[in-house]
DNA sequence: CGGCAAACTGAAAACGTTTTCAAGTAAATC
DNA sequence: GATTTACTTGAAAACGTTTTCAGTTTGCCG
């Protein structure tokens, strides 16, 4: 009989089982860049539970432009996807009106919309920047720098510029823009920050994103400055580039992989019409010292 | 008006177009792991030129376990993808039944197989390995060892390790086969080589990978040795990373978007039934020196 | 103006499954 | 043993497009 089959080298027509049945056991994943670590890491977790559940993800680059999103989304919905998940930070009005318009689950993983409009699966950004911020002040530095990725994005803006200005506060520093680096979160932007951030007498900051970090300590050290003597550096995504570089980066941890993957099967629970307690899920976070601080 | 509008918020139906059409413009992707950099650079120059050419992909990671290659091959293949581009270096037999069994369209993108049973996209690695290690000789180097990902896999038995051994014989240094290093291409692994690599006094290697070379730099400098003068480092992939870590690597460059853009584009071209003058392309690949090289 | 090919049109068939539904059969209840 | 209930089976409808094909119109040429 499985001779049979073989022979006749039978195999079932998804395309026909999705029109029949209207479920294509397909979903849609819509990143900025999978070159970047961080995304890369998620998309892995959303992979490996989509697989586990017998689905599959097609996968977008959308390099954070909202218009690809858009149009992204689109050719997603018409290919019947039965889910998204949604990685991208700046959810625009327009982007929103697309998520109201369609039925199809989406959730949003390691990526905040300040509006909470869909699930989401995140770490408490604004807890943990403060956190390691208040370290960085408790440890005597007196001005340190806050250096992001566009504060179009809300996770950057609304969340952990926050808890930035929230650990100044407390510690009754005021708050000074000139502190603030708004970039474009690449590796390169990073190398090349070292005059600005010294020309304002900052002796240490707080890097949103692992690349930029990596830039911006190598840009130090090739210009004679001493990390973490003379200048301190905490980054926010313990990717892996966090252990490869010298010295190593301390950084808030995120369970990346987790982000994903809790993404993932909350989005299975919604495309079940199970019912999910909380739709807006924060996982844990920590504080990972290495060697860029003191 | 508005349930006009809404009327006519009409969404083609892709899956019943692609039930009707026999096309469902989409491709698989299988790649062993999209974390590691340089098939995620890979993946992100395949997905350009698929969005170009109106095709989305769907992207299953293998861990370069080879059932999970024919299984996940099999489901894309019943989700009727138009194509596929595979990125993996152990050809098993079984897999290359299963490439025989089907006429949808596959190309291999920085994947080689001996058999050159499908079209592929690569560069000329034993060349380049066969130069770098002459470099390294020339300036030197008396043991060169030679670090791999797994001997089972074709580009680095068949490929790699020919031009390595090549260099060796032109140069008139015996093969010794205890400077080969065989291993999993992780960084974790890179930095544990060390002692081993001192052990049988290499002064030098030629590395398949950038994490794994990154681990070694990483490894020896935290052993007090000295990169370059005391060991120097050749790495294979110029992914991002190499510029990242310090010293910077020395490598062998290869076009990696343009690999997975020119694979992409060729399985258009075969999906299209057009004519393809090469179906085994080689791209020009570059020796870059940096610092972890004299 | 006749004849023929080309172009257009609209309805029906096809795509390969799942879903539905009716008819038939077996099992269970009294 | 009759009546209901549950289960099984097979055929038909449905899914939403593209493709096909016959029929009709248009266009062109002699």
């Amino acid at each position: 009989m499985l001779d049979v089959i073989e022979k006749l080298d039978y195999r079932p027509n998804a395309v026909a089982r999705g029109l029949a049945s209207k479920k294509t056991t397909t979903v849609g994943v819509i990143v900025p860049d999978v070159t970047n670590m961080y995304f890369s890491s998620l998309a892995r977790g959303i992979d490996d539970v989509a697989t586990m559940y017998k689905y599959n993800i097609i996968l977008t680059n959308s390099d954070a432009d909202s218009e690809k999103e858009i149009k992204v989304l689109n050719t997603l919905l018409s290919k019947q996807v039965d889910g998204i998940v949604f990685m991208g930070n700046e959810i625009t009005d327009k982007l929103r009106e697309e998520f109201k318009r369609t039925k199809t689950p989406i959730v949003l993983a390691g990526s905040v919309d300040e509006q909470n409009l869909k699930p989401s699966v995140n770490i408490d950004y604004v807890a943990a920047v403060q956190e390691e911020v208040k370290n960085l002040i408790d440890r005597g530095n007196k001005r340190v720098a806050f250096v992001c990725g566009p504060l179009e994005q809300a996770i950057n803006s609304k969340f952990r510029l926050e808890g930035y200005k929230k650990a100044l506060k407390s510690a009754g520093i005021p708050y000074d823009d000139k502190l603030v680096f708004e970039t474009d979160d690449t590796y390169k932007t990073g190398t090349l920050l070292q005059p600005a951030l010294m020309s304002v007498n900052a002796t240490a900051a707080m890097v949103t994103d692992d690349e930029l970090a990596a830039g911006i300590m190598n840009g130090m050290s090739d210009a004679g400055v001493k990390v973490p003597d003379q200048f301190e550096v905490i980054t926010s995504n313990d990717t892996k580039l966090t252990e490869m570089v010298r010295p190593k980066m301390s950084s808030i941890t995120q369970p990346l992989y987790d982000i994903g993957a809790v993404a993932m099967r909350l989005l299975t629970k919604l495309m079940n019409n199970e019912e999910v307690d909380e739709k807006n899920v924060l996982l844990p976070y920590g504080l990972m010292k290495r060697e860029s601080t003191k």
